[in-house]
DNA sequence: GGGTTTGTAATATAATACGTTACAAACGGT
DNA sequence: ACCGTTTGTAACGTATTATATTACAAACCC
């Protein structure tokens, strides 16, 4: 999708929160789930965070929790959340500007690559957490 | 869309075969056109030939030209010609597997990836490079 | 106040992509 | 049949990006 594994870590993320039932997580634990560094998490939840979906508590015995309800938490939230650049495929890409192919493909390119990137966000955004939890049934989802 | 550009400039190469109306066109012009190293327009190139959608001729006179009509060549045909590798976003991500949301996310999440990039690779087969190349015009489509 | 946790900077390491050089093999024109 | 041209591909260098890790200040609860 994107190269990067942000997403899918943040889907994990987010989806070990429901699985905590709104309790404070600290990024440790999250970290052990996902077997990484608390600090990438924490980097990730930054962003989460910013974009609302998180909420975050300093101190002893805090950690984070979920800021609205799973139902209301699309895919393409979480992905516009975590995922850095929209110059989608054309990292390098500069073309001879005195070529007439060069000079004018660079803008077809862009228009093609918003309406395969639009197909892709609509089908993200048909999507919530509460859905991917559902599919983590039956995980003890009243124990721990 | 997926971070390299191999796509955007394979998309360019096939337009620029369209644009010189069949001729055999030597890898280094095309490079001069996209601005980069004829190796790297041949490496495309090879994959593109394998996929059948471009012949290439040896010797002298030689280079590329289109293996069939502008219309008969989906985006998506260049996409799965040149893209690599469908681990979709999940480069690195390997969870716990002793942990109950570890264990089962991973599967979630292919089957998520799934289906946004089948919805961008519908997007991408509805499209040609006879597409492309009619929003090319007005170059002149049969000068040199 | 002390221990815990977030937040973020700085740095290291690995993977990936692109660029470049080099050269064998195939081919066409003369 | 030769000679210049071009493909095909390997090998290597360099830049960019991603993730991992260490470190530490700031905020917070008990």
């Amino acid at each position: 999708m994107t190269g990067n594994s942000r997403f899918a870590v943040s889907v994990h993320i987010l989806s070990y929160l429901v699985y905590k039932q709104g309790a404070a997580v600290p990024s440790s634990e999250i970290a052990a789930s996902v077997d990484t560094n608390p600090v990438v998490i924490r980097r990730l939840l930054s962003a989460l965070v910013k974009a609302r979906l998180v909420n975050a508590q300093k101190g002893a015995s805090g950690g984070f929790s979920l800021a609205s309800a799973p139902a209301n938490i699309s895919l393409l939230d979480i992905y516009r959340a975590v995922e850095p650049k929209p110059s989608y495929g054309m990292r390098n890409f500069a073309p001879n500007q005195k070529c007439p192919v060069g000079a004018k493909i660079e803008a077809i390119l862009q228009g093609l690559f918003f309406k395969a990137q639009s197909a892709m966000e609509t089908e993200l955004g048909g999507m919530t957490i509460a859905d991917v939890v559902a599919q983590l049934r039956p995980i003890c989802s009243g124990k721990r």
